[in-house]
DNA sequence: TTGAAAGCGATACCAG
DNA sequence: CTGGTATCGCTTTCAA
């Protein structure tokens, strides 16, 4: 039996700090908290004692004595698809169990793939109200330019599931599309049997993760599966109507099809194609994101696999990292790793 | 743009209540805390201004005043296993991080497969100096009498990656084991070409997590895949050098295995015998946990697939059922339940 | 440029 | 049984 050393148990405090330095706490405090009129000395000593004693700072006590409150804000597409829907559940889910941390959670919906009714909303954004943004969104220099100008306000900022890597020293919460569907790709040519071609379903071209998504996926079907075709995908626009009037017309022109990859939203109008459509033998489907919908297709085994992000940790760490980000502190990488979830009918978690 | 409200801003607090109830702060302490000397009426004063108030207590502040230092054990067995390793390493790394959340990590290890170390260990516990225990161990009646034991001492007690469902109130850490049998089962039948037999290596007869992984193998191949035969398993007791030492005799007793479902820990046997005896063409390895060596196996193409589940949210999850069970709080249910991963080569995390 | 003192929300000790 | 009050670690006026 090994015991291991769970390090000093003390924690140094502010007065601590203040009786090492030999100044007073509201010194030690305007240090701390990089508040002008301390002379250069005084930083010094105070710096000093901070690191001799390895001080970390009590936020739960800061916060308290500072009466904080962290707003943040979520900034969604405006539309009724299962993804963004769900996306929007787990907001109001973690808003509830928030509000006693300190955090008050709200969102906006937004025109989808108008850019610029999102640079309206952070031009909007007051910091004496807003303390974080999570954005999904397009990437476009315009967009790119208000999520800097809302940084450069002392907004903080992070992309929620489409990356916008333009924008400086920014956090990602989602995770890697291209990975996504290199995933995709692989469970799809382990799957199907026999020859025939694959049909792509993807959402839009001007979002980013669907690109990416789409980019992953071809290339492992190149690399790894030359034998099966991947035909010319169909845009759905993450529209089920659009995609159930598409459908026939494809497997019309395309008989062989054998694998479905479903790499954006509108999966119930998929669904219900293939079940209008009859039973169809040894197709394969790999859909995205585990909603209502999907779940009932994976378990009826419509849907051979599905690739998920938890929206649930999307958003906590979206909340996680906005709250950091707003005090400058650090946060946990690991946890803050969005996994590229693999359901099969099996690992589907309950409810 | 539709803005959702956000609730109430400004929390109730203790003082609120001793004013609507008319009483002084320390009185609604007794009763918010349940202390004794209060008179039924005045307890009933106080516990209607709370709901009247919709009072939420302040956990931050109650810890600061209370000076309150979660104090937490992680009990594993004393292996090399790289399972267990990962797990240790894990709380290693929360212990850092947990230390400014007033959270000291502790684990001790204990001889395998021996309930009456861990007897010793919960019964020696004092409630003066441990708030909480994370066990990972066998389901024995004793040990489920020594958690109840525990229990009744004021200890908090959850089970880690192997359940004891026979202990009463109790929090388990860790995934669905059937199920996760079922999912290697799932991903084995599809992507094993032609016919051939299947080899299960798994580790003690005496843990339940294997056991259960073993059940829902067996049963997703036999309802499923009847075309595969699962030859009888072999026992490897986590253990690399043994595991290396079996594996010649059993290829050469059934020369068709065409699948390997590794359902315990000693992977680094299994690589060594796999690199050993040349290229297996078309076989097809399932395996559990997510390690160094389980990882390089992977990425090879040594590996097919590999279940895993995450150390991190483990050790993350077990530190905040512990807490909350201290503090009779409640939790976010859905953040706690751990994930059956699947990773393919193409979607295993970096690092 | 610096310090003293009053709170933040909750707990706990000591009187009465 | 009940109330007053110091305290936890930190922030924030208000003076000096």
């Amino acid at each position: 039996m090994s015991d291991r050393d769970t390090s000093l148990l003390k924690k140094p405090t502010v007065n601590d700090i203040a009786r090492v330095a030999g100044v007073s706490l509201a010194t030690v405090d305007r240090v701390l908290n990089m508040r002008p009129g301390v002379r250069r000395v005084t930083i010094d000593k105070v710096n000093d004692a901070i690191v001799q004693l390895g001080y970390v700072r009590d936020t739960a006590a800061a916060n308290l004595a500072r009466k904080r409150f962290y707003r943040l804000l979520f900034v969604l597409p405006e539309t009724t698809n299962e993804f963004v829907l769900a996306l929007q559940e787990a907001i109001t889910e973690q808003s509830g169990k928030q509000h006693d941390q300190r955090t008050t959670l709200a969102a906006v919906s937004v025109p989808p793939f108008d850019p610029q009714s999102i640079v309206d909303v952070l031009d909007r954004l007051d910091p004496q109200s807003t303390d974080g943004v999570a954005l999904f969104g397009p990437e476009t220099p315009s967009v790119r330019d208000a999520v800097n100008r809302a940084r450069s306000r002392g907004i903080a900022v992070v992309a929620l599931v489409s990356d916008l890597p333009s924008s400086d020293r920014h956090h990602f919460v989602g995770f890697d599309n291209i990975a996504a569907g290199r995933t995709a790709a692989s469970l799809m040519g382990r799957f199907v049997r026999g020859p025939g071609r694959i049909l792509v379903i993807t959402g839009s071209r001007l979002a980013r993760d669907h690109l990416e998504r789409r980019t992953g996926f071809d290339a492992v079907m190149r690399e790894e599966f030359p034998d099966l075709e991947v035909v010319a995908s169909i845009e759905g626009r993450d529209d089920p109507e659009l995609i159930l009037n598409m459908l026939p017309g494809v497997f019309d022109a395309y008989p062989d099809i054998c694998g479905i990859y479903s790499s954006a939203a509108g999966n119930p109008g998929l669904i219900r194609f293939l079940e209008a459509s009859g039973p169809h033998e040894g197709l394969v489907v790999v859909a995205h994101e585990l909603t209502t919908a999907s779940r009932a297709a994976l378990a009826s085994g419509l849907f051979d696999a599905i690739i998920s992000q938890d929206t649930g940790h999307l958003v906590r760490s979206a909340v996680r990292l906005l709250k950091a980000t707003a005090d400058q502190a650090p946060f946990d990488q690991t946890q803050e790793r969005i996994r590229i979830d693999i359901y099969l009918r099996e690992n589907m978690p309950a409810v």
